[in-house]
DNA sequence: CCAATCGTCAACCATTTGGTTGAATAACCG
DNA sequence: CGGTTATTCAACCAAATGGTTGACGATTGG
């Protein structure tokens, strides 16, 4: 009857392709232009454009035009809904943050041209 | 060069189905068989079995053969990469139990059979 | 003003996804 | 044995996804 869930169909659909998820982590670091989110890719500017605005009808980034330049910048709240979800089912522990600097620390030394192989 | 993240992948969009959640969350309850679990929806049988299939490849459950008839089990460790992902994006607050209890008493009492309109 | 830059739009394409049906396999029951 | 139950397989389909290219509209700077 009721029908929810829109919100976590579009962010984990969105999480769902390592391409941006590659595009949160940079935004992790700073703001940053589409064109500059879309140099480290070897992807045409209209893709990364496109997963932009994927992951801003998430909630998961706001993009703001300033003079001819997009600015676009994270949103973590966006996550909350997400990640509560799936607490419930991690039996209730706390998370793990080294596990996390880990796991980023060894995507960012990545090298994102070599992303999606066939 | 490396390449990784294919779990990540895999989990985040298993997740990022409706109907796959809503069998995560009957799972959640208990065991369940195959034909048990796709009694509540509006959908074949076969629908069903291929959404469990990819649930088992994402590791988020196990299926085990018991004479005829498969059991489904939740493994909620499969969630952890993703979950520590996701944290390492939210400010790094702590979960709030109560919102899942009550998303999950919404879902719980939610008619199926009006899943996936269209 | 003109040219270059930033980003999106539109059309197109191949592949994947989520569903269907009907037949096939396997195990159980009487 | 033979029928029923449980589940998957195979073929098929429509729609969504992720990418391309080329043209376009805005904005900026010389």
């Amino acid at each position: 009857m009721c029908r929810m869930s829109t919100v976590l169909d579009l962010v984990f659909s969105a999480l769902s392709d390592p391409t941006r998820r590659a595009i949160l982590t940079m935004l992790l670091e700073d703001d940053m232009a589409v064109t500059d989110v879309a140099a480290p890719f070897e992807m045409s500017l209209a893709a990364i454009s496109k997963h932009l605005m994927i992951l801003a009808d998430a909630g998961l980034i706001v993009q703001e035009r300033r003079g001819r330049v997009k600015w676009c910048q994270l949103q973590p709240d966006a996550l909350r809904a997400a990640t509560v979800w799936m607490q419930g089912f991690g039996q209730f522990e706390p998370i793990d943050l080294d596990a996390f600097e880990a796991f980023l620390a060894q995507e960012l030394c990545q090298d994102h041209t070599d992303d999606r192989p066939t």
